[in-house]
DNA sequence: CTGTTAGCGCGTTCAA
DNA sequence: TTGAACGCGCTAACAG
């Protein structure tokens, strides 16, 4: 069997349909949508028709005339190919499964613009509801109106300003559990790889690291702050301050990408011969495998998957429910896992 | 700013714009797709009730209106969580983009059933082609027939008797190159990891695996093949391989799940203070970190992204140039990498 | 520059 | 049980 059956020029239609099996296009319509007052004879001979033609009908055209909705959903990641995002849309996809919808997947890559597009592109689709990680520090306030009436739910970040259904990790709880275990295994200096000038999420992140850190008398110490967005940055950033003097002891990655490239700086330190004890990170994010490294670790872990799903259930009752008062916000726990540390 | 604008019962229409700015519903269409041939004046008001109701105009009329294509293209594959097929997913995506395409993204669960509906589904959604990755061992050849005209590209898995473009993976090449390394190194009792019965590529993978062992003189050898479908079914059998007598020295990995779990057996049993030499393993897929865990390891690696391009490239030709002749194969190829091997 | 007419592919409504 | 007419939201084509 080959797939290359012509597309022809256009499409056929139900007048088509129709023609070939000598009825009225009524007729078609009735026999696909079930058949009810249909002659089974009639509707074999409508149901030949179809085959012979390749006839599909028109779900646009369709739902356009029943005044429904689309049956899509929109969620826009800013990268797709991170399995955390990847993660979330799978929760996503779980749920909106759940009620017949599809999903609409868009990659903005933390641009802004494309951002921009997209939401337009999206809500020209006529999605019923959006699901967003916002790019960079949050798309500004005019842009949100591009969804007029769209819900939307913030997955992951906020935007400041903006006041809309929200799941959020417990970023700063998360943190300052899992910078308070660094301290209970006694170090004192500690790096925090991210930015904490940049998104919500880690500017959240950064005040659990804070809060801790204060909380043992540790003031804050700018050398030790390592603003990095990349895998490869953290990676350079953790180089650079293992080979300053007096270079810290442990590490704080802000997501799963810093803590990639942080682990291969830190395994190289440990395979270069080094005396002093490996250096110890506590990270935000799973990473698959970091368990084994042999370096100590303090994950501070979630499910994405669940985030993605409870995002799509504030959509869902927000399109349900119509009017449930004013925005929402849930939050994801966290979980301290130890690994290679003395706690362990 | 609030998101809780009231979605009106009905979304307004041109009608309504058109009625508010004291125009003709022609004046608000044109205004909308750029305003050619409207008095700036006019537009201006026609923006204000624009902005006013909240208008957006509806795509999927538009679209049957000028009989235009939906702009989708779909991706149904069998797991969106794992970061290979996010990786796909990304590919596709950033050719797509190019296009102009949204792409709307299914999920089978490796399951045939949901892989059907899934199909009917998009194709009721009027999608201009479809990237597929089939669950199982193929959708059954009637169902692709659902499809009826619209193209079809399959990514990384074929489908017995069906003839569409494909993009796929040098699965033979690249078990072979792996395994001749892992003989190479003086390998000579290799498990495989993977279900030879199972989808094309593990099959594909085998027999590249195979050939290299009896280029060897090495004979099959059914102790040594371990069926396992996921991460924690792979860890099972190598820790039940390392402790039978006369166990394998090395194995074979045929994808990112199977790794995963292989490496923590393999790290339990160096852990465990063995005497004997860490099991080496050859693994299809990247897996990030691995290359740190002090495991010989020889990677049959490729970049999954680059197959989704390729196959959203074999996608767009063919909705492009219509009949370019007979289905296409697109192969992409694989680099060996070597780490903590004698070779490296 | 602007409005009117007509029709995209479909399905509800009502008549036959 | 079947068909004709009408309309969904939108826009080409053609007036004016």
């Amino acid at each position: 069997m080959t797939m290359q059956s012509s597309p022809r020029s256009s499409a056929p239609t139900v007048r088509d349909v129709a023609a070939l099996a000598g009825v009225s296009p009524m007729t078609v319509s009735r026999t696909m949508s079930g058949g009810v007052n249909v002659r089974p004879e009639v509707q074999e001979r409508v149901q030949a028709a179809v085959e012979a033609l390749g006839y599909r009908r028109n779900n646009s055209a369709r739902n356009t005339r029943l005044g429904r909705p689309t049956g899509l959903v929109g969620i826009a990641v800013t990268n797709i190919g991170n399995p955390y995002y990847s993660q979330v849309a799978l929760g996503v996809e779980e749920i909106a499964g759940g009620y017949g919808r599809q999903i609409l997947v868009g990659n903005t890559g933390e641009d802004p613009n494309r951002e921009r597009e997209l939401i337009a592109d999206f809500a020209g689709r006529q999605i019923e509801g959006l699901i967003l990680v916002p790019a960079g520090n949050g798309l500004e306030l005019p842009d949100a109106r591009k969804l007029s009436g769209i819900p939307l739910v913030l997955a992951s970040r906020t935007i400041d300003g903006l006041d809309a259904d929200t799941v959020l990790v417990d970023d700063v709880g998360g943190a300052r559990a899992g910078t308070q275990g660094l301290l209970d295994d006694g170090h004192r200096r500690i790096a925090f790889l991210g930015d904490p000038a940049g998104i919500s999420t880690t500017r959240r992140r950064y005040e659990g690291f804070r809060s801790a850190l204060a909380g043992a008398g540790i003031g804050e110490d700018k050398r030790l702050l390592a603003p990095c967005r990349s895998a490869r940055e953290a990676e350079g950033e953790v180089r650079r301050l293992l080979g300053v003097s007096n270079s810290p002891t442990a590490f704080f990655s802000t997501n799963n990408r810093t803590t990639v490239g942080a682990l291969r700086a830190i395994c190289e330190y440990r395979n270069g011969g080094s005396s002093r004890p490996v250096p110890a990170m506590a990270c935000f994010d799973d990473v698959e495998l970091a368990d084994l490294l042999q370096v100590p670790l303090i994950m501070m872990s979630h499910d994405p998957k669940e985030l993605g799903k409870q995002a799509a259930r504030l959509l869902f009752d927000r399109l349900a429910g119509s009017q449930l008062g004013g925005p929402r916000e849930v939050q994801v726990g966290v979980e301290i896992h130890r690994f290679w540390t003395d706690g362990n």
